[in-house]
RNA sequence: GGCGCUGUAGCCAAGUGGUUUAAGGCGAAGGUCUGCAAAACCUUUAUUCGUCGGUUCGAAUCCGACCGGCGCCUCCA
């Protein structure tokens, strides 16, 4: 049974979809105006997770994600570059593609731009005026927070707290300070849409009201069972969507609400406005996406994660182990072809564990730990048994693709070192072996190391056994790491 | 000021009333194997969970106070 800790109660909760088997999940993009940073990155990755472990599960899982293009971050960099807000979107939109498919993250099933929903969202501002939520103030359309009731309820904040804040911006058009903009009417020079109130853009948050709800619908024949986004955007955006969805359909909008902890720097949330952050695409120059994704799974969703080299480099060292076994287990499923025994394991013992720790709130850090215990007693299993079948190597194999593969993506088996390399290349590397193989029989160990480390300098690691010699390509990124 | 998160070994981190005199990873030390390495395996590395009290037969886990770190309340994953 799948627990889910949800921010709205501040509990964990049984996790039940509105039309299983179906689960409809929503999940905060990015806004289009720079790279997203490795920060950003960790709510991507989590969900992630999250959807492939609801998939492994048996759930169909609808995943949308938005991407907010039009923005006032967006419409300031086109003013200061020169160049159509258009393009600016276009360029980060095609680069969010690239680094996701290089963070090994499956594709949202919908990537739905504001740009592309204006209709929606119009509707959507309508339906509120009509109902009495928003009024328009020479062009702009404001929500408001007065009318609806339960305005707080997920962040916990209340209102008449929020108005003694002095935080709060002034802005004499506002019935009240906590209203926000559903409709921006357009300045000199700003891209605008035209409405009923006039030319101008949607306010942020309405784009992600009128956009989940279009593409996952309401209850009860569809609606949104989980919808995440980092800690940040509880309040004001989460908050602003629960008054919009609610009063605008009637009905609850989310039942689940997902939130993830803060990448920090030196303790310090890392933060574009801050400038103390790394773009995904630079921390993918220098260490793999199956590290990143592993420090990750290695720290609970909704905490604060000290992000450091140190990390990536201990991540990078854990997954070798991991490697390393799943390295033997493709040699051994191509070459063994022996008769002998199955030794005694309990390969679903390790799956069972393995579902038992994730139903508990996606605990990745328990996942992890229970893939480390079997690549253990794997190794030590192969180390105890003379002749191992290859079924047994096969169970192995399923395991891994299942947990470590399928659903942390923490392991790529089409993708370890050897078998990415050309055929050529390998080739060169079988006869160097077996010529230092003859060297070690005649016991020329001077040619025999020679030729062990310069193939090291070259990346290629010699590693003998008993049997034989194999070889190991090190990642081009662990050697730009050291 | 309000709301929320957080303080566990050299580092990261799970656990949130008894199965735990605390998972897992990195690091360190010793050993097995090996011509030597590497990999792998074995052993060791917190009698202790920020501090002080309390509740309980029993607490890292519950309660209170205190100390420290972070975040949100303004765009932000």
């Amino acid at each position: 049974m799948l627990k889910i800790y949800n921010t709205l109660s501040k509990q964990k909760e049984e996790f039940k979809p509105i039309n299983p088997p179906n689960v409809n999940m929503y999940v905060c993009g990015p806004t289009v105006y720079d790279y997203f940073h490795i920060g950003n990155a960790r709510s991507f990755i989590s969900s992630d997770i999250i959807r492939r472990y609801l998939e492994y599960m048996g759930y169909k899982v609808k995943f949308v994600m938005n991407l907010t293009d039009v923005d006032d971050k967006i419409i300031k960099k086109s003013n200061e570059e020169k160049i159509d807000s258009k393009i600016i979107a276009e360029k980060y939109i095609n680069a969010f593609f690239e680094d996701v498919e290089k963070l090994k993250m499956k594709k949202a099933d919908i990537y739905p731009k504001a740009t592309e929903h204006m209709d929606d969202i119009i509707e959507m501002i309508k339906e509120l005026e009509q109902k009495g939520f928003a009024y328009n103030v020479d062009g702009n359309v404001f929500y408001d927070v007065g009318k609806f009731k339960e305005y707080g309820k997920l962040s916990g904040k209340k209102i008449d707290e929020l108005e003694s804040g002095s935080r709060v911006e002034v802005n004499v058009e506002k019935k009240n300070p906590l209203d926000f903009a559903l409709w921006k009417k357009a300045k000199e020079g700003e891209p605008y849409w035209e409405s009923p109130w006039g030319n101008g853009r949607p306010g942020w948050h309405i784009e992600c009201s009128a956009m989940s709800c279009k593409h996952l619908g309401v209850p009860p024949n569809g609606g949104i069972d989980i919808h995440a986004g980092g800690n940040d955007l509880i309040f004001p955006h989460h908050e602003n969507e629960i008054a919009q969805s609610e009063a605008a359909n009637g009905k609850k909008f989310v039942n689940y609400w997902i939130h993830f902890g803060f990448l920090n720097l030196d303790n310090e949330k890392m933060s574009k406005s801050l400038g103390n952050f790394f773009t995904a695409r630079d921390v993918l120059k220098k260490y793999s996406a199956e590290a990143i994704r592993l420090l990750f799974a290695q720290t609970n969703y909704g905490g604060p994660l000290n992000f450091s080299d140190e990390l990536l480099s201990s991540a990078e060292k854990g997954l070798e182990k991991i490697n390393n076994l799943a390295q033997k287990i493709e040699d051994e499923i191509k070459t063994n072809s022996k008769e002998s025994i199955n030794p005694d394991f309990d390969f679903q013992k390790y799956e069972n564990e393995f579902t038992r720790v994730m139903d508990d709130d996606f605990n990745t850090p328990q996942g992890v730990a229970v893939i480390f215990d079997f690549v253990k007693e794997v190794n030590r299993t192969i180390s105890e048994n003379e002749n191992i079948n290859v079924k047994f190597y096969k169970n192995a194999k399923s395991f891994l693709e299942k947990t470590a593969e399928g659903i942390l993506g923490i392991l790529d088996f089409d993708n370890l070192s050897k078998t990415s390399d050309g055929k050529l290349e390998g080739d060169l590397i079988e006869f160097l072996i077996q010529l230092r193989t003859d060297a070690k029989k005649e016991k020329n160990y001077t040619l025999a190391d020679k030729i062990r480390s310069e193939l090291n300098k070259l990346g290629v690691v010699l590693e003998d056994s008993k049997e034989k010699t194999t070889y190991k390509i090190t990642r081009t990124k662990n050697q730009a790491a050291n």
